[in-house]
DNA sequence: TCTATTATTCGTAAAATTACGAATATCTTA
DNA sequence: TAAGATATTCGTAATTTTACGAATAATAGA
């Protein structure tokens, strides 16, 4: 503990591992995966119409698990379609899959 | 949206996925759980002189672990041995590896 | 250009998370 | 019974998360 530089303790694996986890650490989070996962891709509206949250709300979870690189959203106006990225996807499997051993 | 009632919409299923991911959501704790994973077990001290967090901080992520039903902790006197809740990891490994398909 | 539709951003508030050191508890052994 | 070792709880502060509705974009079509 003393002697470790705190900043850098954490392999850039285990910060990967933490940010997938965290983005997948709320319930309506999960729903929207599912979502996406079985439907290949979702509209926003038809997500808003689905989930118990304001649609700005849903924003913000949408834009988290952007963040975290778990989905991606193409603009088709008026209106937004999200989908899974796929590559982040299977990094997060593989990933959690290995610590989950 | 209006028709749902919001505490009752998410799964009993997607309520566990959240909070094992939740749990998981923390470099600390991937580190933590890497740890008690490749040696079946630590003591609270031997973690606490690897990790770059203050041994109270250390009190707190394990309580979020054991919340979360990850680990269980076993009082050995004078130190504590913690280990990976095998049923509950299993169920982890079952459960986030069916979303991650 | 005006309007309707859709989604995001802004402003805000309440609650939860993260972190630390000090204080406290617990148990062994001197 | 007192002292030493270990771990947790308490008190506190800063930050982040979650949530909502109002305000703002952005685009298509009348």
């Amino acid at each position: 503990m003393a002697s470790h530089n705190k900043s850098e303790y954490y392999s850039a694996e285990q910060e990967q591992m933490a940010r997938f986890a965290k983005a997948l650490g709320h319930p309506v989070r999960i729903a929207i995966l599912q979502l996406l996962n079985t439907q290949s891709c979702c509209y926003h509206g038809d997500m808003a119409e689905e989930l118990p949250i304001a649609k700005s709300t849903l924003s913000q979870h949408l834009n988290e698990l952007k963040d975290a690189g778990l989905i991606q959203g193409t603009i088709t106006p008026p209106s937004v379609k999200y989908c899974i990225h796929k590559e982040n996807w299977k990094l997060a499997k593989k990933l959690l899959g290995a610590l989950l051993t």
